[in-house]
DNA sequence: GTCTATAGACGGATAGAC
DNA sequence: GTCTATCCGTCTATAGAC
C-alpha cells in the first residue's frame, strides 16, 4: 500500500455535494461561495473544479443526485397502482400519495439530508435561476406528464384544465409543508404539534379537500356524478 | 428658477425602487447588483446610499412600501365583515377572500408593479436571507394574528392546531398560484386558460376546499356538526 | 441631490508543484 | 487527486467635486 489514505475521491465529491446542499438551502446559490463550500466540506477550494467543473455544474449535480432518485420512486409508485387496477381509474388519493407522499417521506429524512434537500427543492420551484428552472422542468417531464394523465382518468369529472391549476397549488402547498416549521418564522412558535409523521396526514387531507372541491362558478362540470353547476 | 430640473429627489426614489422590485424578482437578492439597478433605473450608482443607506435598507423599503398598503386593506376588509356580522362568527370564505384575495387583487395588477411585487413575495417566504424573513415576521404578526383568530371562531370543530397548519398550506398554494404561469416553467405551455381574473374564483375554491377537508385520523374532531372521527 | 473615481473586500476559476 | 498561490473580474460603499 504506497496509496496515500487521504486520496479518496468519491468521498470528496459526496462531501462537497452534502455541504453545497446544506449552504444553498441556507444561503441561496448565490450567498453561498466555493470557499464556503470547500472548507464546509473540510476539501480544498480547487477540488469543486476538479470534481465538477464549475459552480453551476456542481448545483446541477446537487439536484440531479437526489431528484432522479424521488421521480424514479414516483414512477415504481404509480406503476405499482396502475398494475394493481388493471385498466381501471385510480383512486385520486393513491394518486397524490404515490406523488407527493413520496416527497413528503423524503422530507422526513433528517438522517441523510433528504429534509435539507426537499427544502431546497421547495425553495427552487420559484427560484429566478433560469438554467436550475430549466434543468427542473427537463427533470420532471415525464414524471409530471404520467401523474397528470392519471388524475385526468382518475378525476373525469373536473375539467383538465382545473386539475393542471389545482395540482399547482397542492405543489405550492407541499413546499410550504416542508419549509414549514424551519423555514419561515412567520409562525414561528406558533405549531404545537410539528411531529413529522403527522405532516404527511396532514398535508394529505388538505390537498384532497382541494383537489375535489367544487368547481369555481365559470366552470363547467363535465361527466358523470350529476351534472350540477357548483355552487 | 434657477433649479436644476433633473433635481427630483421623490421620483428617483420611486424609480430605485420600482428597478429593484423588478430586478428581485427575476435574479434574486444576491444576483442584482447596485450597478444593475442603478443603470435599470436611469439614476446614478451613489443615489441608492443616499437615498436608502445600504442595499439591505433597500430590500427592506421595497417590502415595506407595499406590504404596510396590502395588510392595511387586508385589515379593513376583515374590520368591514367583523363590523357586518356583529359578533358573530363568520363565514370561513368570508375571511379566506379578505386575506388571499386581496393579495390576488394586488397580483392581478400588472400596470402599477403589484404582479411583480406578489411574485417576489412569494419567493420570499421561503427565502434564506435571514434579515429579510425577520422583516417579514414582524410586518405580518399582527394581521395573522387576527385572521387566525376568525378562523378559530368561524370553524371550532376544527382544532385550532389544524388551521394553523392547514392556513400555511393556504399560504404555499397561494405563492405558487401567483408565480404561476410565469414563475416556474414545470407548467409551461400547459395551461390553455392563464386569464387573471378567473384566478381568484380557482384559487378560493382550492383553498376553501382544504381548509374544511375532512381532519386527518389522529384528530379528533372538537365541537358541533356530528363528531365523527373522520375517514 | 447628483456626479466621478476609487478604495477595499470577495467572488470564481486556474496554473503548476507535489 | 490534492494542494498553494494568484489572476482578474465584480461587488458594496464612500470620499469629495460640483
Amino acid at each position: 500500500m504506497t496509496e496515500n489514505i487521504n486520496k479518496s475521491a468519491p468521498e470528496t465529491r459526496s462531501r462537497i455535494l452534502d455541504a453545497a446542499e446544506a449552504l444553498f438551502v441556507e444561503h441561496g446559490f448565490d450567498g453561498t461561495s466555493m470557499r464556503q463550500i470547500t472548507s464546509h466540506a473540510g476539501v480544498n477550494l480547487a477540488a469543486v473544479n476538479y470534481h465538477f467543473g464549475s459552480k453551476d455544474a456542481l448545483i446541477q449535480e446537487v439536484f440531479r443526485r437526489r431528484l432522479t432518485e424521488l421521480n424514479r420512486q414516483r414512477l415504481m409508485a404509480l406503476d405499482r397502482l396502475e398494475a394493481e387496477a388493471g385498466g381501471a381509474p385510480l383512486k385520486p388519493s393513491r394518486i397524490v400519495e404515490a406523488f407527493f407522499g413520496t416527497a413528503i417521506a423524503l422530507a422526513a429524512d433528517t438522517e441523510h439530508g433528504g429534509h435539507t434537500f426537499m427544502r431546497l427543492l421547495g425553495r427552487t420551484y420559484t427560484d429566478p435561476n433560469a438554467f436550475v428552472r430549466q434543468f427542473l422542468a427537463e427533470e420532471y417531464a415525464e414524471v409530471l406528464e404520467r401523474f397528470l394523465d392519471a388524475l385526468y382518468r382518475a378525476v373525469p369529472e373536473v375539467p383538465r384544465e382545473e386539475i393542471l391549476w389545482r395540482f399547482h397549488f397542492m405543489m405550492g402547498a407541499m413546499s410550504y409543508a416542508i419549509a414549514g416549521t424551519d423555514g419561515l418564522q412567520l409562525f414561528a412558535g406558533k405549531f404545537d404539534d410539528a411531529d413529522p409523521a403527522r405532516l404527511m396526514p396532514r398535508l394529505m387531507s388538505f390537498l384532497l379537500g382541494g383537489l375535489r372541491a367544487p368547481l369555481p362558478e365559470f366552470v363547467e362540470r363535465r361527466g358523470k356524478k350529476g351534472g350540477r353547476e357548483a355552487a
